[in-house]
DNA sequence: GGTATTTCGTACCAACCGGTAATTTATTGA
DNA sequence: TCAATAAATTACCGGTTGGTACGAAATACC
């Protein structure tokens, strides 16, 4: 097959095709729901052998963790560059409430957010994993509101990590409305309302 | 036995106590997590065989509405009761944020709002009871609003439904933190924040 | 005592779970 | 051509799931 042949090692070549199974994952995953989409469930969607796919992951627990990184790397790292982009804090904020409301890609929800509110399920790997990817969410929250407080967009009693806090749970709240099936304009309006106090 | 003497029946007595199953079986999906808390599971906590179980609740569906229900009558009922009590909008609302935020009832969180967060997972019987005991809550806020917009004592651009939709969503929300951990004081200033646009 | 009746619980079912041993297949190098 | 090597997969493992068949046990009626 039209594999690495400069590397041309002994053997029967790969045809593996590790792409594949984690798009396919991903999409289970994220579409329906992790704890009730099995190994075998991702083997027979990726066409692949279950060997195959436990080469390349060593576990389910190694394939959720995958999964994972590749949702953080590509759905919410954009949401971090968002946060220091040079624009204002309003439109930051309002960025913000567009994304979690109106994207498509959050249609069905978020994969982070569904992952992390049955935590207990996964394995070590994961665990870890959701842990650092919510630490990470709030330093980038907290940095955004003390950018805001240092400019003097954003002036408030309570500190920039427990606004952090707030947003990081209302943002999610939203996250889980769509993935319920609310109306945009609905969830929407309401992030709204929970997010006068930040204004 | 101390079974019900006056219409003996033939045949071996029953010795089953359904009481004890839902009890165990409440208290043990509400603590830990429905989903992971098998039938076996439930049977050993209970002392009590599969078969006698089986014959109490006909199957799993059967035995998760019961819970259900019994939750609804016994938690959810109150809440109901405390939103009829004569008392001023803004003592109901703080009463709603004590419940939620400070309870030690909900210190593991809402049962419904868990079931409710995995609908999918549960039997049609189940899934027809989550959604009765949202539409029976969402009623009693919307009546909540409707009654405060009456007397005066809210005001508002938004309708009753609207609130009582955003009311419904941050309870849930608060129920989930305490489900996660967070501290009672947290929750307690998170609700409040996020209850600003209903004073 | 005998028998009809009802409940009890052991011991089992097929389906599925995550995970792997072992065989087959495809390639390289001599 | 033929061993050495590495990847593919078939066919299986023990365990758990929700659910039940069936014989043992306990009662009431005659």
């Amino acid at each position: 097959m039209d594999k690495i042949e400069h590397t041309a090692r002994r053997g029967r070549p790969s045809t593996r095709n590790r792409e594949q199974v984690l798009e396919n994952a991903l999409h289970a995953y994220w579409q329906d729901d992790r704890a009730a989409t099995s190994v075998n469930a991702i083997c027979t969607l990726a066409g692949v052998s279950k060997p195959s796919l436990y080469r390349d992951f060593g576990s389910e627990d190694g394939l959720t963790t995958a999964v994972l990184e590749r949702y953080r790397d590509w759905v919410l790292a954009p949401l971090g560059a968002l946060l220091t982009s040079p624009t204002s804090y309003a439109d930051k904020l309002q960025a913000l409430i567009d994304f979690a409301s109106e994207d498509p890609q959050m249609a069905t929800g978020c994969l982070f957010v569904k992952m992390r509110s049955t935590r207990s399920r996964f394995g070590e790997q994961t665990q870890a994993t959701i842990a650092s990817i919510e630490t990470q969410l709030l330093h980038q929250y907290t940095q955004f509101f003390q950018a805001a407080e240092q400019s003097g967009e954003w002036a408030s009693p309570m500190s920039a990590e427990l606004a952090a806090g707030y947003l990081n749970e209302q943002l999610s709240l939203a996250a889980s409305q769509r993935a319920a099936g609310k109306a945009s304009d609905l969830v929407r309006w309401w992030l709204n309302l929970a997010l006068l106090g930040l204004r």
